[in-house]
Formats: structure tokens, sequence, C-alpha cells
RNA sequence: GUCCCCGUAGCUCAGUGGACAGAGCAGCCGCCUUCUAAGCGGCCGGUCGCAGGUUCGAAUCCUGCCGGGGACGCCA
């Protein structure tokens, strides 16, 4: 495939730039005076006013300038709108702003050109590929970490907003240009996976569960798919019997988990052992490093970090009297073998419950010697599930929960996903399942597929007429219905940049079910194929193909597909 | 008791320093001989939990309080 490379610089910061130069200017020409040295640095912000006749871009710098300067706001406005309007071609050659007014309390509102907004949607069907992914000054290499359940069990549906949080924070993480490795990290020797092996074994065996056992009907599928050769190795004379069944279990039931997350449309590039970073030694060098630094002491037989020292409230213990690691002690051995691979940065995604451990990893992180900043958690809140008014317990020892497959098959990838991608990650949701499916085919989501099916649906009959979509849209963005739909179109970058910055995907969501209105506003007020009137069909047509990319990469920032009819 | 998150329309949620606070759903009224009605137009609906404070400007920042959830282990 032959894609371009090219990337098109948001047209919110060509305006920042056209506004920085049209200040720089007026205090070169003595309009407006220098910023005093001792003051705090200001810096140019440009956003979309919520009210249309504000014009398409704003910004505030009068107001933030106002204090320094000793001036009034709008008179400082007045000076900034006057410079912009004289301003010169844009970078992107050709003039970029059409109008700039002074406004009280003392915004600078600006209209963009035709030409500017031409130039965009040329430039989106030049390189449609590349519409919609931003640059950044400094790429970095981020580990993001994620869903890290324990193979005892299939994912549940606890376990779904993890792993579509953690792959859309990826997702966006990759259009802002950076490189990102996905993956998992489990346990595979500990005595969860001894429980899971008496569980099927005695399952197998037909003796009753043991207590605590884990009991899902996954348990009594795993002891009825168990070769023959394993059960046999494993009831041999002196054979660690739920030490072999286990662990044969919970290859199986990773496997899966790994199909599981397939089907979410989430893949991960690597799966990490707690046993491997245990054997490799990666623990030991962590302890090394602590020790070094004089971090860590013995007593009452274990082996503790003095996390108090950065502030923390109390001390960790790495290793218990018993002489086994705690959770603690595999994580910072984790740390070590991450960084060595040469991130720049690692993002966890937890649960919320575990925000207790978030500051004894990030001050083992300082004691040996690497970069706060450079560790970052990302808590998730629970989801609370509901049927029918009453809570679903997610414990699998109890059997009773809804696994991730059975989610999935009552509303669909693409609902859940939309249901993820539009909300924050801090706050805590209920799930009424009965609810969720009544509103899946009501869900905003096919309201914006249901826009690219429809332009999908008008090319495929501009192609029966034997029309074709333009090359450029120049000249073709006078109308009204046009202009309103274009000006939509081009803001996709500018969303990318904020979801790229905050980490989130509610903007995303926002704009997509935006640029579907728009483009319904569009398709009742101007007939694109007309063959009465070519160009002008071949132009609306280079204009909805843009929509249709827009679209298409906007819900593919977010894994969720864009069908061609509906 | 200490710490973290949340409280915005009937419901589910956006908006986290800017201009008259938004969307979807629910409710009510209208629109299919014309490129997909999974659509379009209109109406109804808000003391942004409460009280102070900072600011030219607060849903947004700070303090306190109220309400909901979570965490405080040599568990994972």
């Amino acid at each position: 495939m032959t894609t371009s490379t090219t990337h098109i610089p948001p047209i919110r910061s060509q305006v920042r730039d056209a506004i920085t130069r049209a200040w720089e200017r007026a205090i070169a020409a003595g309009s407006l005076p220098a910023l005093p040295s001792d003051a705090e640095p200001v810096e140019v912000e440009v956003a979309r006013p919520s009210h249309p006749e504000h014009g398409d871009l704003s910004t505030n710098l009068a107001m933030k300038l106002a204090r320094p300067y000793r001036r009034s706001p709008l008179a400082i406005a007045g000076v900034l709108a006057e410079e912009l309007a004289l301003s010169g071609p844009g970078e992107e050659g050709g003039p970029l702003i059409a109008e700039a007014v002074a406004a009280a309390p003392g915004f600078v509102n600006v209209r963009l050109t035709d030409g500017a907004l031409e130039r965009s949607i040329d430039a989106i069907l030049a390189a449609p590929q590349a519409w919609g992914r931003v640059t950044t000054q400094r790429p970095e290499r981020v580990d993001v970490e994620f869903v890290s359940a324990n193979p005892t069990g299939p994912l549940h549906i606890g376990n779904a907003r993890g792993a579509f949080v953690g792959d859309l924070l990826c997702r966006v993480l990759e259009a802002g240009g950076h490189t990102v490795t996905r993956e998992y990290y489990f346990n595979d020797f500990g005595g969860q996976i001894r429980q899971l092996g008496s569980s099927v074994a005695a399952h197998r065996a037909g003796t009753p569960p043991p207590e605590d056992g884990y009991r899902g009907a996954y348990v009594a599928d795993l002891a009825a798919a168990m070769p023959e050769e394993v059960w046999q190795s494993a009831s041999g004379l002196g054979a660690d019997r739920e030490w072999i069944v286990g662990t044969w279990a919970s290859e199986e039931v990773r496997a899966g988990i790994e199909a599981s997350l397939a089907r979410l449309g989430v893949r991960f590039d690597r799966w990490t052992t707690e046993g491997s970073i245990h054997r490799d030694a990666w623990v030991d060098r962590a302890i090394g490093r602590l020790n070094e630094g004089g971090h860590l002491y013995e007593a009452d037989g274990a082996l503790w970090f003095r996390s108090t020292a950065f502030g923390d409230d109390k001390d960790r213990v790495v290793r218990r009297s018993n002489g086994e690691l705690t959770y603690f002690g595999s994580d910072i051995g984790y740390l070590v073998e991450k960084f060595s691979r040469g991130f720049d940065r690692l993002i966890y995604v937890w649960g919320a419950d575990h925000h207790g451990t978030v500051a004894r990893l990030r001050n083992a992180a300082v004691a040996m010697g690497f970069d706060r900043d450079a560790v970052e958690v990302m808590l998730i809140a629970w989801v609370r599930f509901v049927r029918d008014g009453r809570e679903i317990s997610m414990s699998k020892r109890s059997g009773e929960f809804i696994t991730l497959d059975e989610l999935l098959e009552e509303i669909g990838v693409d609902a859940a996903r939309w249901f993820f991608a539009s909300r924050g990650h801090t706050s805590g949701i209920d799930f009424d399942i009965e609810l969720a499916k009544k509103q899946s085919s009501e869900n905003p989501v096919y309201y914006v597929q249901y826009a690219h099916a429809r332009i999908a649906s008008i090319v495929r009959k501009a192609r029966e007429a034997g029309l074709s979509a333009a090359s450029s849209v120049a000249g073709g963005l006078a109308g009204a219905p046009e202009a309103a739909l274009a000006r939509e179109v081009v803001r996709l970058p500018e969303v990318v940049e904020d979801a790229v910055a905050a980490g989130e995907t509610q903007g995303v969501t926002a704009f997509a079910t935006d640029l579907a209105t728009a483009f319904h506003a569009f398709y009742r007020d101007a007939r694109v194929v007309d063959s009465d009137e070519p160009e002008r069909s071949r132009r609306r047509l280079a204009l909805a193909e843009a929509t249709r990319i827009t679209l298409a990469n906007a819900l593919g920032l977010l894994g969720i597909s864009a069908p061609d009819s509906m």
C-alpha cells in the first residue's frame, strides 16, 4: 500500500501561529509593549467558540495580557485583531484568516477563509491514511500494561473496562506519534494456580471441590477437556497433582483469555509472567539497586523498602519472612525489566482499588534512579454491573459471573467500545445489562456508522450515474451546506491532539457525533448526485468522500468498524 | 481516623479557567413519490450537591461540609 506520510497541520495550530506572529508584529511596531521580563510567560491559547456567531476560532490572549500590560483587554484585542487582519498568506500558502474581530470582554474572534478549508479538504483526499495522525515534537516509546488478570478463569465483564480503556489509550498514543507496546502481566507460579489445579482435579476425579476453590462452569469444562496423558502424569505416584493440573489449566485459560481479547479487538505485543521476572533475576537486580542506595532494611525476618523516605505513610515489605516475594517485590523487578527494554514511559492501567499501591511503586522507581514522572498509573473506576436492579457478583470463586464473551453476545463490540470510549475513566459507572441491551439498538455509535454507510451508498449511486469525485474542492465551499460541513470535517487533527494530551477519547466520540450530525444536515440540504450539475456534483462528492474518510479515521482510532452499508 | 475518585437535565454521561452549560436516551408535536427515515426539524427539561474563598471571569481552581464508591496486609 502506498500511503503518503504527509501530516496536515491542524488549522488550530496554523491560527495559533498567525496570532503569535501578529502579537510579535504589534510589539515590533510599538502598538503593544513588550512583555516585562519579570512577567510570567503568556501562552497563546486558541479554542473553538461555543457559539458559531463568534467565528471559527478565538483566542483569549488579550484578556491574559490585560494584567501585565495594565491595559483594557478589549483595547488589546482591538490591536491584535487589526494586526491579524493584515496577516499575509499562512504558511500553507494562501490566506488563512478571512476576518478577525475584537469582542467583549476581550476575545479575538477569527473566521477562516474558504481557501484554508479547501486546502485541508484537498489534503485529506490526497493522503487519507495520514489524516488524523498528528506529529509530536517528542515521540516516545511507551509501555502500556493492562488487563493483567491472572489466568484462573475467563475474563468477566469486570475486566472489560480496563481492556477497552487500555487499548483506547494505546490507539490514541499511536495516533499521536508515539510507539506503544501493549503488555499483559500475569502470575504463573502462585497459590492461585494450585487452587485452580485442585479445583479442576477434584472435578476430574469426581470428588467434592475444595473449600475456597473455583466453582464456575469453566472448571467442569477444563476437567473434561484435560487430555488423558496430563491426568495420568498428574495422578502418578508422588506426582504434584495440583501443580501439574494447575499449570495445564492456567495455560488453557490464558489462551482463552487471549481469544476473548481478540474478539474485543485487543491484541497484546507481549505476555510477561511473574515467574520469568523472578527466574531472570530482575528482582535480584532491583533489590541490588535499592540496597546500593540504602533504601532497604531487615526487620522481623522480612526485607523492607523504606518507602516513607519518599513520602509514603508506611514502609513496604519486599520479601516476606518465609522467603517469598510480595507482589510489590515482583513489581520492582518488573519495573527494572521494563526500563531495560528502553521505554521512555511506563503506563499501568489498574483498577481504582490499587490506588494505595501507586505511591510505593513510584517511590521505588525514584529510589532506583528512574524518573518519577516516567511511571504513570491510570486508575480505572469500577463498573457496577446490575441486572434487574440487583448487583452481579464478579467473584470467580462463587461461580456467579458474566464473562466478557457473554457481554459481547448481548451488546456487540462496537457498542461496548463506544460505551467506554465516550466516558471518562475516573467515575464509577452503573452498567445495567438489560438497559444496555435495550439501548444498544439506539446507541449513538450506530448514528455515526449510519452516516458513514450513507456516504458509501451515495458514492455507489454516483458511480452508477457515471460521476466521480473531483480531486479538489477548490471553489466548491461557497455554498452554505458545503461550508458548514467542511468546517466540521477539518477539526479531526485538533481533536486527536487533545485526545493524545488527555489520554482520553471522549472528545473523539463527541466529534464523531457532531460530524455525523453535520453530514446528515448536508444530506438534507444538498443533493450530491445530480447529473444536471456534474461539476458541482463532483465537488460535493469530493467533500462527501473527505467526510467519509474523517468518520472512518475517527472510528478507526476507537477500534470501531465503519460499515459501507447498514 | 487517613488517603483517592465521583456528585451537571427524568435517566446515562460530556464539558475541568472564558462568551447565553451540551449530547444521547426518555416525553410531546411535525416530516418518507426525490442520493439509506438506524434520518431530519421543533418543543419540554438545569439553585452544575451545599457554603465560603481566589479571579476581570468559576460547573471547572482552593477550603470546609453533605452524599455515594473505593483503599488503607509479611493478600493478589
